[in-house]
DNA sequence: TCCTTAACTTGACAGTGACAAGTTGGCGAT
DNA sequence: ATCGCCAACTTGTCACTGTCAAGTTAAGGA
């Protein structure tokens, strides 16, 4: 087994790469459990180590926590660009944009909610890169629908709308009165005259 | 002392109004600690009473912290009224109520942080009662700004964009290259043009 | 081959929510 | 008036959490 691990990756210790293992490990209880079985020892458990073992590669929960929402903000930018790649109208890409951020809360509803949750502090390096990464893409796209002017303020708009939108319903928090389908597409097709685009 | 309690409540057992005073002492914690210390431990801790008292009045934890948010959403609703109270034209009570509820959300971050978080179920009757009574005031001054046509989808819109950028700015998520008060300006002012307001 | 030390395990501690069993004291029935 | 019932509490315990301390293992250079 340490042959086959040397193989893959110059830290071969005990484990191999217990640091990924622990965050790959961390991805997989989300999407399985959700966020309220995110725990430091259930990380363990699945990546197979004792349950102090983190401890060495993360000073505390909330370390692994960050990199394991960093690691999801990297997924998140990834899908952002893909849902765009098609729309070459600054407008249209701006709507896809949009559409595929709130496709991407709801279908991965527990990460997103660990993304933009309080349990994770912003000390990571890997977590702001990964979230600056994905801030300047959507301004990137306000920009090239509305101009520089005002650019900040408007992805500020266009962030601060799709994000409350994707929120409320994962966590069901809107009336049942409200179509939500409908109150979608309303919402990212106004984008473009929210932000003043032609 | 029972004579006192006898007094103020018909309920006067051992404590006197135990449920009420371990929601108030919850909403104490949470002003003075954040929303991490809000433990179930600690609201006895506070009330005075042994670690398994609430037990008896609230079935878990969820219940009791469900009160809680429900309390604060009481608080809420009194807070948007009172913001909007001196705008008569609907397109400026509708800033006005957009201003109001950033306020409230940046002033007391911790129980607005409850009342949306996924730690309170919406089971309690209280809490629905008053978060509808949250939303339909908020739909009720987009009705008087833009008309009746497609209100909810209006009402979601506005809510999706004021809940964003105030969870945004507590979370501190927005990059350093943000002005949060002049991107709220814009964003609230933008309000009655995104409803189609006159 | 041995020795250092990074990477892990084991064990302990305080804190959490939940449950079970014992205690207290207010109030209705007599 | 007092007696007994039972709602409202306390005490004690359990499994679980994150963190720390101390012991163990094995990879890789000397």
């Amino acid at each position: 087994m340490s042959v086959v691990v040397k193989k893959l990756k110059t830290k071969t210790y005990h484990h191999g790469d217990l640091r990924e293992a622990l965050i790959k490990a961390g991805r997989d209880i989300l999407e399985s459990e959700g966020v309220a079985a995110l725990t430091l020892r259930a990380c363990a458990r699945k990546a197979g180590v004792s349950h102090a073992a983190p401890q060495y590669h993360f000073a505390t929960v909330a370390d692994l926590l960050g990199e394991i929402a960093a690691s999801g903000f990297e997924d998140f930018v990834q899908a952002l660009a893909h849902g765009a790649r098609n729309e070459t109208r600054p407008a249209a890409r701006l709507v896809a944009m949009g559409r595929c951020y709130v496709a991407f809360a709801q279908t991965n509803p527990a990460i997103y909610q660990l993304m933009f949750g309080a349990k994770v502090p912003l000390r990571s390096e890997r977590l702001q890169i990964a979230m600056a990464a994905a801030w300047f893409q959507l301004a990137d796209a306000v920009k090239a629908a509305a101009g520089p002017d005002d650019v900040y303020a408007k992805a500020t708009h266009v962030w601060s709308l799709v994000h409350g939108f994707s929120m409320l319903t994962i966590m069901d928090r809107f009336p049942p009165v409200v179509n939500e389908a409908h109150a979608l597409s309303q919402l990212v097709e106004s984008l473009p005259r929210a932000i003043g685009s032609a």
